[in-house]
This record gives structure tokens, sequence and C-alpha cells, in this order.
RNA sequence: GGGCCGCUAGCUCAGCAGGUAGAGCAACGCCCUUUUAAGGCGUGGGUCAAAGGUUCGAAUCCUUUGCGGCUCACCA
């Protein structure tokens, strides 16, 4: 074992030469993601799209060249109204129909399945991934696909058989690989009865009962079922490498008819592997796109920065489950980027091996390139303290920081953004808090705490010039001196300072606060 | 019924192209009588679900079993 030169272990790296290694040396590498805008775009479809993209930059940096494509599935069928969506009554009378006829009742966008679709493409481009975004919709309108759509017809019975292997009712003998939206209403409750060998297929309308006879090349609305849709896909646009989520990697799944079916095509399948999904933590509602109750990658972009968005996936494999999580749970996942990012510039004493792991996580975290200069670092936890001491204010935690750089500022400020949200959302009662206005009223206290808050006043004045162990040790001397417990002392300076039982540990906050805080508060004490 | 994933310290998990068991939290102890919730230092704690196999060596690879979860067989 060579310690130089070791080839990276992270999955996406092996993923990486595995393509190379399964499709051959080849000039350009095609990977694949894609899903439906049906409804909300979820946390659970965005690994799909982040892991494509990881392996897509393990590629590139491998020095190869690679074309990343994105598929909207927007030619889908409107199946349920998201609970969650204004208009309930127009969208029930849009069911059956192309999600892009549907009309946006967010009234943002042209179209329903443009509204989801737009909404996580912006999403999609502030965590780094911007990939070629390819409108099923459009494809199949500008008889993009009309000769795949033959070549289907053509080997009808080739794809019923493979599909008639897993399934429990047969398709029937007169089944056709195509489905058509009825031109009379608009709808998918249509039957496919005769094809003439050539260009023109024959439906009939369930609803109305009418037959019409179209011309594929011009039809604007015929499309392929999806288990024949993704495999044509794969061989028009030749795609090397498309992972799929564990419901179309079981067998009888979509991907292993797919790998069948596209030969028909006349391709193979591209090099997969499976993702399994994901849990969330700390938030109610599941992740389903139907119930209305998403959690979206907006949601994590409130409380997660961008980077550590990445992070969270890049650092996990992803045919294994894991939790986004919201509760407590995120200021450990703050403290651990923030330690791979040490390890990565070098500030922390780590294993060779742990070093070159962490290191590429960290790179594949990154919105963009590697920072130069490391970022400038404040423990997430100690951030929500200082935002609370400051009022809230983004701008004076930042100046009260000293030396911040220029270029370091951006991620800093969304670092703030970010725990102001999770102060909001999700942090424990606990951890909450403000400052009192001095002068607003408290509880009386005993004249022995009265005594004490004057004499911890008095420290509060010094408390610059002492180490952390000395100041900790006056506050104690403070109480003794003015006959109190020490105990009582502490929850009347929190009733003081924030209006609470209890807080953060005093010497520390205190000295966090600042003099000019907390001597004001202090102030109207002293006797 | 098939497929996949998981089972590692009290809890949550990392470690998996094999090389002497790790982190965080919790617990316990110490940091001048002395702590309230962010600090520092330290300690304890696991027959890595079970049994076989391959190997000089297995938490890691293979086989079987058990328990938990997901998924397919309708649509996408």
């Amino acid at each position: 074992m060579k310690k130089e030169n070791s080839p990276s272990v992270h999955w996406a790296d092996i993923h990486a030469r595995n393509i190379i290694r399964s499709k051959g040396d080849k000039a350009q590498y095609v990977c694949a993601s894609g899903i439906t805008p049906s409804g909300t775009v979820h946390i659970g479809n965005f690994r799909e799209i982040i892991s494509v993209e990881l392996v897509v930059r393990a590629l590139r940096d491998l020095g190869r060249d690679v074309r990343f494509i994105y598929s909207w599935d927007d030619f889908d069928v409107f199946r349920k109204v998201p609970k969650n969506m204004p208009e309930q009554e127009l969208l029930q009378s849009y069911l059956r129909k192309p999600i892009t006829v549907v009309p946006d009742t967010t009234g943002t966008s042209e179209n329903y399945a443009r509204a989801n679709e737009e909404r996580i493409e912006r999403q999609l481009h502030i965590v780094g991934i911007d990939p070629e975004y390819i409108y099923q919709a459009r494809q199949y309108q500008a008889g993009t696909y009309a000769q795949s759509i033959r070549t289907a017809l053509e080997h009808r019975e080739e794809i019923r058989a493979c599909l008639n292997k897993h399934r429990r009712e047969p398709l029937p003998e007169s089944w056709m690989p195509v489905s058509v939206f009825s031109s009379f209403t608009g709808r998918d409750a249509t039957e496919v009865i005769s094809w003439d060998g050539q260009w023109g297929i024959t439906y009939r309308c369930l609803e109305t009962g009418k037959e019409e006879t179209l011309d594929m090349r011009s039809a604007k609305w015929v499309k392929l079922p999806w288990r024949i849709d993704w495999p044509m896909r794969w061989a028009f646009e030749g795609v090397d490498f498309e992972p799929a989520g564990k419901d179309h990697h079981s067998e009888g799944g979509s991907f292993d008819t797919a790998k069948e079916i596209v030969k028909v095509f006349g391709s193979d399948a591209p090099y997969t592997f499976q993702y399994d999904f994901i849990r969330i933590k700390g938030k109610g509602g599941k992740i389903s796109s139907s119930s209305g109750e998403v959690v979206s990658l907006t949601d994590v972009l409130e409380i997660y920065q961008p980077e550590i968005v990445r992070y969270l996936f890049a650092g996990t494999r992803p045919n294994t489950e894991f939790a986004v999580s919201f509760d407590l749970d995120v200021l450990k996942i703050y403290e651990d980027y923030d330690k791979c990012e040490r390890i990565y510039y070098g500030d922390e004493e780590v294993g060779e091996k742990r070093r070159q792991k962490e290191s590429r996580i960290y790179e594949l975290s990154q919105v963009s390139s590697v920072p130069e200069d490391k970022p400038y670092q404040v423990p997430f936890r100690h951030l929500c303290n200082l935002l609370q001491i400051h009022s809230r204010d983004i701008d004076s935690v930042i100046s009260s920081l000293g030396v911040v750089e220029k270029h370091q500022e951006e991620r800093l400020r969304t670092r703030c953004a970010c725990a102001l949200n999770w102060l909001d959302l999700y942090a424990p009662e606990e951890f909450t808090f403000s400052l009192r206005e001095p002068g607003s009223s408290v509880p009386e206290f005993p004249n022995e705490i009265l005594k004490a808050l004057g004499q911890l006043c008095h420290v509060a004045e010094r408390m610059d010039d002492l180490s952390d162990s000395e100041l900790s040790e006056e506050i104690y001397a403070a109480a003794h001196a003015s006959g109190c417990e020490p105990k009582d002392l502490f929850a009347a300076s929190y009733q003081v300072l924030i209006g609470k039982e209890r807080g953060p540990r005093l010497a520390g906050f205190m000295r966090t606060c600042g003099r000019e805080k907390v001597i004001p508060l202090l102030r109207s004490y002293a006797q």
C-alpha cells in the first residue's frame, strides 16, 4: 500500500472510476438524472440529483468531459391534488391531464409543472448544481421522440413479454407501448387501438367514445409510458450513468425492465447504483410529495449553509438511509463540518487516511471551488448566543467578531441567517433569550441579592482585565461577600440580564455580552 | 413471494477495495469551599446480532440464520 498517490476511496470517486471502466474510454460521458415535477420536489428527490452531481464532479476531476442532463418528466399525468396547493377545486378539474397544462394556482409560473421545476432549479443553483435541463413535454410535443415511439411499436411484442415477466396481470394482447392524451378531453383516459405500421396510430377516447388517427411526427399528445420512456431516453441521449432509488431498483422494478427494454432501442443500460431514501428528524411531517407536508431543499437551506447541505450528502454513502435533522443535531452537523474544514486546512492533527478522506469530502461539499483562505469559523451554538445578545442584528454580530475579512463575510452572513432561522423554528426553549432593556421591571430581590448584584456590577467593570477563572471566582466572591448563596446570585443575574431563571454559564456569558451591555442592566440594582 | 438496507459503547452513528475497535451526546471524575446549560482536562464502558467459511490476520469479503426497516409485483 502506497501512501502517496493512493486513489480516493470516496464513493463518488469510486463510482466515477467504475463508470470509466464499464463504459470504456470515451470522449464524453453522459450522466443523467430526472424526476417528475408532479408535486413539490422534496429532499428525498434531491438525493438523486446531488448523487449524480457528485459523480459528475468526480469524473471531471479525473479529467473527463461530462454532459450532465436532468430530465423533467413534465409530460406526466396529474394524478392527485396536493393538499398544500390553493384552489383545490380548480386543480381537481385538471386531474388526468398532463401537468404542463395544469394551471399554477400559486400564480408564479406559466403552469403547475413549471412552478415546481422553477422552485427547485433556483435552489439547485444555490448549492452549485446546474445541469442541462431537458423538458420532456417539450421534447415529445416537438416530435423529437417520434422515431423512438415508432421503434417501440415495432418491438411491441418483445416489450410486452419483458413487462409481463414481472406482472401479476399480463398485459392484454392488444396492448400498445404508447399512451395518448385525448384531444377531445385532454385526459389520458384513452385506448390505443391500432398502428398502421408507419406513423399513424388510432386511439379511442374512453370518455367520449370518439376515435381519432394521429401522425406521430406531428402529434402533440402522444408519449411512451414510464417503463419504456426511461430506457428510450437512455438510448436517445446515450446515458452512461444514472442512479435510481430503491423503488426502481428492486427486482421487477423499472430499472430491471428498462435494462432489457433498452436493447430494442439499440443501446445498453447505464452504469448505476441504488440510493436509499432519507428520513427527517426534528421536524413534523413526511417527505412524500402528495401529502402536502413536504420537506424541501428550501427548508433545509433555511437551516444549513449550502456547502453543509452538500456535506450531508457527500459525506454519506448513497445506498444507506440517513436522517436530515432539524433538532439539536444541527449543532453537531455544523461542528462536524467545521472540523472537516479544519482538517482540510491542516489545522487539526489527524491520521493520513482520515485527512485524505475528510479533505475529499470537503472539496466535494463546496458550491464552487475551495476557498483559498480558511473561512472564518464561529461555532453555530456560540453564534446563536451572539445573535441573541446583539438583538438578532447580523451586522452588529459580525463587527463584534473583530477581524473578518471581506471574502469571509458572505459565508458568515449565511450562517447567521441559518442560526436565526433555527432559533425561530426549531431551537428548544432553553436556547432562546433576549437581553432585557435597561430600566424594564423585574421581580424584587432581597437585600443580600441586591447587594450581590451591585458587587457583580463592579466585577463586570473590571472583567476585561480578568482571566476566565478569575472572573468566575469573582462572581462567587461577590455572592459570598454579600451573604447570599451563589446559586441565588446566578438566578437573579439571569433575571436581570435575560428575564429567565437560567442561562448560559454566567462568566463566559457576561464576557460575550460585553461591559457596555451588562453594566447598564446591573447598575440599576447597584446599591 | 422477490429485491435492497440496517443490526458496532446507555443513546445517535462513523469506521467497510482486510492489518491491534472510534466520535458526539449521556455517565463519572478533576479544573482553589465552586457552578447554572455553551468551557477545559480526564475516566469508564463494546465477545462489532448469531453461526460457519476464506485469510497469517475479518466489524470489514463469502454463506446461512435471526430481528428491524424499506421497496417491487398498479402508476410513475
